[in-house]
DNA sequence: TGACGTCAAGATCCG
DNA sequence: CGGATCTTGACGTCA
């Protein structure tokens, strides 16, 4: 098969067909262009009983409608908000979740494991189960207690895990790592039998969470953004760090995740980029060992980037893409028609599977600062799909708001909020799964 | 004391 | 009044 004419190098080449097992990729918490998958959250001083209840079948709802699209979509690994369940590990929230909403619970479970699907939780910067502070260390067991019996509440095996940094350093490094252990040592089995580590961006570098990992017999996660950013003294290649990390997984724990993305070239040092570059991407994992960990990415477009490089990697078929099309179309439109035609020409050829020459076409097209011009025509063929039946006053409002964007006076932003609610109106599920909103 | 990170909720402004 | 835009919250560490 090929994925791309001879302009594309060798080491940008996929690896369809050379794995052992293959591996997953996957994103965090919400889905984007998804309806009705958003996570409510609410102030700590208005949490009382009805509004916590209201927002956890609202999120659990919007959980299982995550994992429905997980399962359409082959996205096999899938990161629980841990908003899910607000204010879970706090005094505040006395909801019995766990039996109130069991049968939600196990459905969503059920759905997870029959899809082969692989979730995790990850607790904030601000679990720290190593503090000295012990108020601090008590809300980290609780918050840790809270993960664990979530996903114990899904009924989902010991492989879908806790993600948690090593803590804090408090001048003695040494002594801090220590009382992560013995800490460790002493919480729930619940929670011991889920926690996985982290190399951090400052404090706890590979090589630290390596040293722990192996003592405790706890698996490490990979993350190459906090490696470049916090490497340790060793010089050595991702590539040995990960297969170093790689044996820190024991056979329960199933397959090693890693976490990957890429840096914003516009912002600080360490800021997750909007979108993984695909080049870049297949790259990085070409110089992997053969055998690929499972991959969580960090990044702003989070399902959409997991979609690309999955396509980037796996083989599914020109169908697959043309789909992707279908949710790329206007956006790419409104950036560059010219990158619009070219992407349905290289469409044309049913017997290809051109992935990464197609999500170049469309990184090269978002790239570029959309002008007017484009956006009015972007903006004009999605107000094809209600021309003719819009009301007159909907007909005039959007012609209003046309001649305003024209000349400067309202922004696309606002252009595209409208037609939006237009898509909701009148449903239209093509226009609202569009990346054209995002 | 404020930066760090994250994103929606909540508050306020505007026409 | 509704929509747009600005600010706050919730967490802990560290400079």
């Amino acid at each position: 098969m090929r994925v791309s004419s001879e302009r594309s190098p060798d080491r940008f080449r996929p690896f369809f067909g050379r794995q052992e097992r293959r591996m997953s990729i996957g994103y965090a918490c919400l889905a984007l262009a998804v309806p009705g998958t958003s996570i409510k959250k609410c102030l700590i001083r208005n949490a009382d009983g009805t509004r916590l209840r209201d927002l956890i079948s609202r999120n659990l709802r919007a959980l299982e409608t995550m994992v429905d699209y997980n399962r359409e979509s082959g996205i096999r690994l899938y990161r629980i908000s841990s908003d899910i369940i607000p204010f879970a590990s706090s005094p505040v929230n006395d909801v019995p979740w766990e039996t109130e909403y069991r049968e939600q619970l196990r459905t969503i479970g059920d759905k997870i494991r029959a899809a082969g699907m692989r979730v995790s939780m990850h607790p904030g910067q601000y679990t720290v189960l190593n503090s000295p502070n012990p108020e601090t260390f008590d809300n980290a067991v609780r918050e840790l207690l809270y993960h664990a019996r979530f996903l114990d509440a899904l009924h989902v095996g010991l492989t879908h895990k806790i993600i948690l940094h090593v803590g804090g350093v408090y001048g003695d490094k040494k002594q801090a790592a220590q009382r992560f252990a013995y800490r460790y040592a002493a919480l729930d089995e619940r929670i011991r039998g889920r926690l996985v580590i982290e190399n951090d961006d400052k404090c706890y570098h590979v090589e630290d969470v390596l040293s722990l990992g192996k003592s405790l017999m706890i698996p490490v996660v990979f993350d190459n953004l906090h490696h470049a950013a916090n490497p340790p003294g060793v010089d050595s290649t991702d590539a040995d760090w990960v297969a170093a990390c790689r044996e820190t997984w024991k056979a329960g724990d199933g397959p090693q995740k890693i976490h990957y993305s890429q840096e914003d070239p516009l912002k600080r040092r360490g800021a997750h980029s909007a979108t993984i570059a695909a080049d870049e991407f297949l790259l990085y994992m070409n110089g992997l060992p053969p055998e690929k960990p499972d991959i969580m990415l960090e990044v702003k477009d989070k399902n959409i980037s997991a979609l690309k490089c999955i396509l980037c990697t796996e083989d599914r078929g020109i169908g697959a893409l043309e789909k992707e099309w279908g949710c790329y179309k206007y956006l790419v439109l409104e950036h560059s028609q010219k990158a619009y035609q070219s992407i349905r020409q290289l469409l044309k050829d049913k017997a290809q599977y051109p992935a990464l020459a197609f999500y170049s076409l469309v990184e090269e097209a978002l790239a570029r600062e959309p002008d007017v011009g484009s956006a009015v025509n972007a903006a004009n063929h999605v107000w094809g799909y209600f021309k003719d039946i819009a009301t007159a006053t909907q007909k005039e409002r959007f012609a209003g708001l046309m001649r305003d964007y024209a000349v400067g006076s309202v922004s696309l932003a606002r252009v595209k909020r409208s037609l939006y609610a237009l898509a909701e109106a009148y449903p239209r599920e093509y226009l609202l799964k569009s990346y054209y909103f995002v």
